[in-house]
DNA sequence: CAAAAAAATGCACACGTGCGCAATGATCTA
DNA sequence: TAGATCATTGCGCACGTGTGCATTTTTTTG
């Protein structure tokens, strides 16, 4: 009826209490008799009474908001990260201010002022690099920033991020073991830092190892870039092996052997991707990739988040190798 | 240095003039003039301020805050659905406070209640039923809420949802055309009303045409549960058609139906999805599906969400089918 | 039962902001 | 130049909560 949300004050007033004792009823630990406890909690019920967080935040420097931004959420790997992420921070009762930076891709810098304003406690950056200005603002303002997949180089700054050049090195290892003499390494027009790690270690595996490398990368991260990397790359005959620094490349540069170029794989092309995203596992790719795991991704993140005193500045995922059926 | 945020009153100190004109300063429309602006400016960017907004909610009563509640963050069509509300709440200056709902997946009334407590202006329900209870409470307190693709049986409620039974009528049609004489409609344990009304609409049109439906649900509404329907469904050879309620249901039922099952599809079995996922464009399964815009959907959450009267309760998206390969 | 200890309670302040109201200063009109 | 109009500015209150402090009530102790 009334619009608006019930006050402290009129629970207080209906239970003929003051407004202090409505306080102390919700505040664990708070010195309140059973017999006032059961009046506030009578009349709150009542009334739909429920506390404030906001006014709460106030003064309580606490306000339990989690500032997270990311770019392309509903790619397979980022939703799964926001779905454990979120489900991690509700567990620890806090909450989960999200952030598309799909419109700001260049420049988060907004969105992490945004976040300020709302005074969240810290800051999860799930895709794209801030400025180190806005690092240096968040220090001042006692705002934990972690940063996912991505290297700052600042040693004040926590860091969860796979073992992207070990990865590489493994889908490398896999490859030579697998006799191709020529390969391509297929990555996105976007490359991301974590992309260009994965890509340098690899190439720089295989010449050592004596075995040509085409580079390719065009487009966005996604199937359809995948799709056209093998269009393109496979017209050279003399392709046997390839390496897409994300599942969906890969999953793109399969359907394009098989289907386009008519290609067997694995035994005339061999595809090893990387993160081991669920359709990799589906029945019509098989996919050999590299894992990472994201339960102990997130779980670095949000221990991260709630250590008082970061002992470990920048932590380092391992990545294994799944083998399925793509490599021969 | 020092931990904490700067306030008004620090920086109307260092600029010389009263708090009020740094409150005003940043206030849009208000009396100030354009040297006490700058010096203003000038102060608050040297000291790093940023307006404290949960301050602000506490006597504007406009938090800013959209609540959004939802299970299944990871899935291709649920996390579509959050990538775009998201950029189209950033767009309007509104933020998105997320709670995954997977720990409460019978309940969300906790989690709305929490919602209240951040004093949201408004609530969108991605997945899960809210107990009659809790939306008398949304309406008490002058919040709104809106319920994506869930029907309840009550006016005052803002409801956004895709034109299921049509749905599942175009997807009967199809089949009938194709001339199946045997199909299977296929949906999950969860029994989501959406997969219910899918079904029931398929099942009562494919009957009424004297088409023999045999109904199949169980496991979670994902790739695995979708696999195991075909393989137990086609070990009747004279199934040839299957309504998939979901995408995700769908493309596991065709890798069944073709790996595991040697069948061909179309010629031996005919299949529709629903949703229309990225996935279900890939080349290697060319789904043919039944199209949910879900840029229309999520537009009518938006204005469900910033329009001041709602004149329309229950907006019901169109949908469409969209013809690929899995159809005789 | 009296004194001491402990628990419960209310008052008042603080948190950071927006805005109404009155006072001040500047600009315009005749 | 005097008066009127208007923009600018500061004061103080309100928003809803947590908490220190002093006071009152209850319980424990000898």
């Amino acid at each position: 009826m009334a619009r608006g949300f019930v006050t402290a004050e009129e629970v207080a007033k209906r239970a003929g209490v003051s407004r202090s004792a409505v306080s102390r009823t919700f505040t664990p630990g708070a010195s309140v008799s059973q017999a006032v406890r059961r009046k506030v909690l009578k009349a709150a019920r009542e009334l739909g009474y429920r506390v404030n967080r906001l006014a709460q935040g106030l003064n309580n420097d606490r306000s339990n908001l989690i500032g997270v931004v990311g770019t392309n959420l509903s790619a397979p790997f980022i939703s799964k990260q926001l779905d454990l992420l979120s489900i991690g921070l509700l567990r620890r009762g806090l909450q989960c201010l999200l952030l598309n930076a799909a419109d700001a891709r260049k420049d988060i810098a907004p969105l992490i002022e945004l976040l300020f304003e709302f005074r969240a406690q810290a800051i999860v950056v799930l895709s794209g690099e801030p400025p180190s200005s806005i690092v240096d603002e968040c220090i001042a303002n006692g705002v934990r920033l972690i940063l996912v997949n991505q290297r700052l180089d600042r040693t004040d700054t926590n860091m969860v991020l796979s073992d992207d050049s070990h990865g590489a090195d493994l889908a490398a290892l896999r490859l030579i073991a697998a006799k191709c003499q020529k390969v391509a390494v297929v990555s996105s027009a976007s490359q991301t830092p974590a992309q260009v790690r994965r890509a340098t270690a690899f190439t720089q595996r295989m010449q050592t190892a004596g075995v040509e490398v085409v580079a390719w990368s065009d487009g966005p991260t996604g199937y359809e870039s995948g799709y056209q990397a093998g269009c393109e790359i496979l017209r050279d005959k003399m392709i046997d092996g390839a390496f897409c620094v994300t599942d969906l490349l890969a999953l793109g540069f399969l359907d394009a052997a098989r289907i386009e170029m008519h290609r067997r794989v694995p035994e005339d092309v061999s595809v090893i991707g990387f993160d081991d995203i669920p359709q990799a596992g589906w029945k019509s790719y098989e996919l050999t990739t590299i894992v990472q795991s994201l339960s102990t991704l997130t779980d670095n993140v949000l221990t991260a988040l709630e250590t008082d005193e970061p002992a470990t500045r920048l932590q380092v995922v391992p990545v294994s190798m799944i083998e399925r059926k793509t490599v021969r």
